[in-house]
DNA sequence: TCTGCTATCCATAGATCTATGGAATATGAG
DNA sequence: CTCATATTCCATAGATCTATGGATAGCAGA
């Protein structure tokens, strides 16, 4: 149908909260809007993400720019999009939590991957603020190397989730790990944990996510975990991983 | 195309958040869930307020329904329809806000008929409240009765914005009035705030409406307003209606 | 049971959306 | 200027959605 913008505010109103409500009927729209809230990304690495032809997410990305939800800057021959402001993100979060409160299939979904309500309770982040201060924890960042770099919580190491089976040997087996990622929709620490305890290690995920780690006020820290590849040799027990 | 419920839980989960954002794809199923986030209402009295037939409201609520956002009671040989919980208004009020921050159009609609970054400040909660107790204020509830009667601000009257012109001489000119309606979105409180301004009244919006005052975690009152119909005679003074 | 209501279910024409191939654009390196 | 790369723009077949008329179902009163 059409409903183009007549005299009436009130449906006009209507009208343009559609145009969000556009972006979010479609599952991979939402994919993608995820994905852009914890970090910017090209159109061909969203493709990646997703599974989706780069031609196809540039579509969708056309229907999120109408709708004004995301930003682009460009870098030489690449678009890179990002969300564009706190908003959108706490739109998705709220779409999240509605879910999770309306839908069951939500929480189970979440839960046969062993997020969701699990068996180990989380960390808060005071919590981990006091234990981090006493050096006693390791604190894991399992999300993509690049949503890293875009932010995350100050003495955080950067161990995206595929990477963290080849070096589970590095642990120190005496320190709790806590791992986030990208808030409480996410499975990727809740996996990387369930991987850890695999191997008898104590971890626990941290409440939430990084997402809700900066609205909360608190201090980030941002740029890629050392440039040049390899962590300084010597200096990692900082973080708890062994030399 | 089709999305079936496969085995990656992860496209699964963005399938089931796609179902509430197929609700809110359709300016009047936004409507309808606003207006039910309001009050519980019939599928005949739904038409009637959004100007669609019957049998196509119904249609909509079926899709509210599928994806949980409403909830139904029978009541004889009538059904009504009610939002699903305060996650459910939490969400519309969050599509709301980021219309309003996004989309400058929704802003530009808003002030066009009275409201968005109106020229008048609004009344804060906390300081209504002080008013209200020393007693020089009347609150006025603009909304229409079904709403006031599913929850109000304790001393509010009930004046419904289409009875508000032939009630103007009712109105005690010593005092001001103070005007809420649903919330920041809603046009019915700057409504009436311009009607009684232009008769040079004192008038100003509450800020948000009756949504937030009741988050807020503030006392309601149920209930229509003197079940018999008119006011108790007499007692009218306390509400700033000369009697 | 029959009748009158209110609401849901069904079928359908017409409008809209999705994924994708292929062409057109924009940017940077030669 | 020419070529290569990353995107966007366009066209389109096939799937999905919307509004609505007509039929059906649940409930209350005669």
């Amino acid at each position: 149908m059409e409903y183009e913008t007549s005299a009436d505010g009130r449906a006009d109103l209507y009208e343009q909260l559609a145009r969000i409500g556009k972006v979010v009927v479609h599952p991979k729209r939402i994919e993608l809007l995820d994905l852009l809230c914890q970090a910017e990304r090209s159109v061909e690495a969203l493709g990646a993400a997703t599974g989706l032809k780069f031609t196809t997410v540039s579509a969708h990305l056309q229907v999120m720019r109408q709708a004004r939800l995301v930003e682009t800057r460009r870098e030489g021959t690449r678009v890179y999009y990002r969300a564009a402001g706190e908003e959108v993100c706490r739109f998705v979060a709220t779409l999240g939590d509605l879910g999770r409160a309306r839908l069951a299939e939500v929480d189970q979904i979440l839960r046969a991957i062993g997020a969701g309500s699990e068996s180990t309770e989380r960390v808060t982040r005071a919590e981990l603020l006091k234990r981090a201060r006493s050096g006693d924890v390791v604190v894991l960042d399992v999300r993509p190397a690049e949503e890293y770099a875009a932010g995350h919580i100050p003495g955080a190491i950067s161990l995206p989730l595929e990477h963290l089976e080849a070096r589970l040997g590095e642990f120190d087996p005496g320190l709790e790990v806590v791992a986030y990622c990208r808030g409480p929709l996410c499975l990727l620490a809740p996996e990387a944990v369930a991987t850890l305890r695999a191997r008898g290690m104590q971890a626990r995920c941290l409440e939430d996510g990084f997402p809700e780690w900066r609205q909360a006020g608190l201090r980030v820290a941002t740029g890629a975990d050392t440039p040049g590849g390899a962590r300084e040799e010597g200096h990692e027990t900082r973080l708890g991983l062994a030399r």
